[in-house]
RNA sequence: GUGCGCUUAGCUCAGCUGGAUAGAGCGUUUGGCUACGGACCAAAAGGUCGGGGGUUCGAAUCCUCUAGCGCACGCCA
């Protein structure tokens, strides 16, 4: 079981996509041409407004660009002059420590050389305070007009100043990774979460990204499932080997009585031999094509796939393709000829392998096995054949797998056969993105009270009630049931899924129910409870008779609107660097932040009763931005805000 | 055994790729409701960043040694 836990099951065939074969893969292509026409070759008249429009630059690079001005004026290295935020907002609000690192070059005291840059500097139009700080550092702060006319400029922007990328890639990403025909357990979480987070952020930077579930749906279990069917109801019409009449439509079975099946058939087959060598052998009837097998395994899959569709999009994962083990099944014989022909793989303690051996390895890196000594396929197989599927159907630039940590040896091994053979073009990158476990309050893995595996059901079921319980505790603040049991799942969702992704993905992380599912401090409800304050506020404003939000931004007249404006500023860098590094949890830290900055100014400032109008509009137009964001944010982490909580 | 990863406040986690006094949240203590939503805000206490050595003007961050923990290391999925 744990083994299948950690492990993306995979074996193969057929698409079953909503509706069917090969169609998906003629939308999906037909779709991204166009779509890469339209965002990524822009001509003509598009191409010149394109040109004609102002890059919005981020911020730092902004405020980097005049100071680098500055250290050449006074005669120094520009690239000295790069800016970061404070790490003193006591102090200020930016600084360049550029004076001291080029002390040594310069022979000079670095408190001379930033002295010489403020100097240089003279009368600037974005900086409101620059000081020459011992030992050395510039301390920076911006002047409030620049500030507001950089907001500006962001508001009008399409996606708050973040750049489309020069070359768009193709990006697919592998998560998801369930059992045809066993429940989703914990272990699921993660690489659904994650995985859709990262599809997001990818999406949001403006590339094409198709994420693909890979299902398990051709491996022993599938053969353990039939075995157990038939040991039942022998007298079915798809073990009858002379029927041949068409099948049922309908399954045999539903999807509860499958997943009790399962386990039954996996615990049988380890106390007795001969049961598991029927399983085998069915797994083999099946794939070799066997007519009533395979007509079962379509049941399997109807009815798992449905129930699979249910439970991701109640956690909003949505999944592009839906291909699997099965899918590449008969791509395997062409692929492993090949690998031989090539003169890669060879025989091996019995085996089929293929080198992976490189010169600056620090250890031992055994040989990816392509097929094992009695010739049957595993996972490397379909791995292998999967990607020469992608390549084929897709060509991706690049493929992200989302896949617990310990797997990364074992990927590592895939990634290198399928280079130094060529199944994949030198040029697509292959990034092995691994999670770390969810463990329990006890720092072990999760499990359930019992000490068995949780179902994402399950657990899922058990946070909603927490957050309904929470929303029907609050005292003076009722909400009709129905409305209630919506917004507890919205919030619920955004407390799972940011107690997730607030963490660095590569490392285990505690869950802890009541920490997540809290409203105060760093968690998923306090954010949608901030964005359901704005929204409140916006709603009162209409009521009276305030107009859109369509009015100028003012300078900030505050610190803490300041703070809110500086914030809010951050957002290209913090996206790009989000997708960059494909960090989901620094979008957390983000909107954490600018939530934090949010409330701050919101206590120390009367909106709705603000007498000077222009003040009173800067303000709404603010907290428009302010939602915005947040919502943007919200939704590349993958839940969304209730309008009110 | 070999390799990889982790170790930061009582607890859960950040730390922008080498900068100033290492930051948040929870918990603890204290203040703020004539409420645009108090599911909030403000403040205090709490740390030899596992330990030693090194590089550097400057190290949680880079190098090295070391301890503890975790994980992975060719034929089931």
């Amino acid at each position: 079981m744990d083994v299948c836990i950690l492990r993306r099951q995979k074996n193969n065939l057929f698409l079953h996509n909503d509706g069917g074969n090969g169609k998906i893969r003629g939308i999906d292509r037909e779709r991204s041409r166009k779509k890469w026409e339209r965002e990524c070759r822009p001509i003509g008249e598009e191409k010149k407004k394109r040109k004609r429009k102002r890059k919005m630059e981020k911020i730092l690079d902004v405020i980097s660009k005049e100071m680098k001005k500055a250290f050449t004026v006074a005669g120094y290295d520009g690239e000295l002059g790069k800016v970061t935020l404070s790490n003193r907002p006591d102090l200020c609000e930016y600084q360049c420590n550029g004076a001291m690192a080029g002390a040594k070059r310069y022979k000079k005291a670095p408190i001379k050389i930033a002295q010489d840059v403020v100097e240089a500097l003279g009368e600037s139009t974005v900086f409101s305070e620059v000081n020459a700080v011992n030992p050395g550092f510039l301390n920076l702060r911006l002047k409030e007009e620049f500030v507001k006319e950089y907001l500006e400029g962001m508001r009008q922007e399409e996606k708050f100043g973040l750049e489309k990328p020069t070359h768009p890639k193709k990006i697919m990403i592998d998560y998801g990774g369930p059992n045809v025909a066993k429940p989703l357990h914990v272990g699921h979480l993660r690489s659904a979460i994650i995985g859709e987070s990262v599809k997001r952020i990818a999406r949001y930077a403006g590339h094409e990204v198709i994420g693909d579930i890979h299902l398990g749906d051709w491996g022993l279990q599938m053969g353990l499932i039939i075995t157990e069917l038939q040991e039942r109801h022998p007298d079915l019409v798809y073990f009858d080997e002379n029927y041949e009449g068409e099948y049922p439509l309908e399954a045999p079975f539903t999807i509860s009585q499958l997943e009790e099946i399962y386990p039954t058939a996996s615990g049988k087959s380890k106390e007795d031999a001969a049961y598991k060598e029927k399983a085998m052998d069915a797994t083999f009837k099946l794939q070799s094509g066997v007519r009533g097998y395979r007509a079962i395994w379509k049941h399997i899959m109807e009815v798992s796939v449905a129930d699979l569709k249910k439970n991701y999009h109640n956690l909003k994962v949505e999944f592009d393709l839906w291909k699997g083990e099965s899918d590449v099944h008969d791509l395997i014989p062409a692929m492993v000829e090949g690998l031989k022909q090539g003169g890669h793989a060879y025989i091996s303690e019995g085996a089929l392998v293929v080198d992976v051996k490189e010169e600056t390895d620090t250890k031992e890196i055994p040989p990816c096995m392509i097929l094992k000594s009695d010739g049957a396929s595993l996972y490397n197989t379909t791995d292998l054949a999967t990607l020469c599927d992608r390549m084929s159907q897709v060509n991706p630039d690049k493929i992200i797998y989302v896949v617990d940590k310990r797997q990364e040896l074992y990927f590592e091994q895939v990634f290198r056969c399928a280079r130094k053979t060529g199944l994949v073009r030198p040029e697509t990158e292959l990034q092995f993105l691994g999670f770390g476990t969810m463990n329990g309050k006890d720092g072990k893995p999760f499990k359930t009270r019992e000490g068995g595996v949780m179902r994402l059901e399950s657990l899922i079921q058990e946070i909603n009630e927490e957050m309904y319980r929470k929303i029907m505790g609050q005292e003076g603040r009722s909400m009709p049931e129905e409305e209630a049991k919506e917004t507890a799942k919205a919030v619920a969702l955004s407390a799972l899924k940011y107690g997730d992704l607030s963490n660095q993905a590569s490392k285990d992380y505690i869950f802890d129910i009541d920490r997540f599912t809290s409203s105060e401090g760093d968690t998923g409800p306090y954010i949608l409870y901030t964005i359901a304050r704005i929204k409140s506020i916006f709603a009162k404003y209409k009521e009276m008779g305030g107009q859109s939000s369509a009015a100028a931004l003012q300078p900030a007249s505050g610190a803490a609107e300041k703070g809110l404006m500086l914030e809010l500023a951050g957002f290209n860098a913090m996206m790009e660097g989000a997708y960059e590094e494909s960090a989901p949890h620094k979008v957390c830290a983000y909107i954490y932040g600018l939530a934090n900055a949010f409330n701050r100014f919101y206590h120390e400032t009367k909106i709705l009763t603000e007498e000077d109008k222009r003040k009173q509009e800067g303000w709404i137009a603010l907290l428009a931005l302010t939602r915005d964001v947040l919502e943007t944010c919200i939704d590349v982490l993958g839940f969304s805000a209730p309008e009110r909580m």
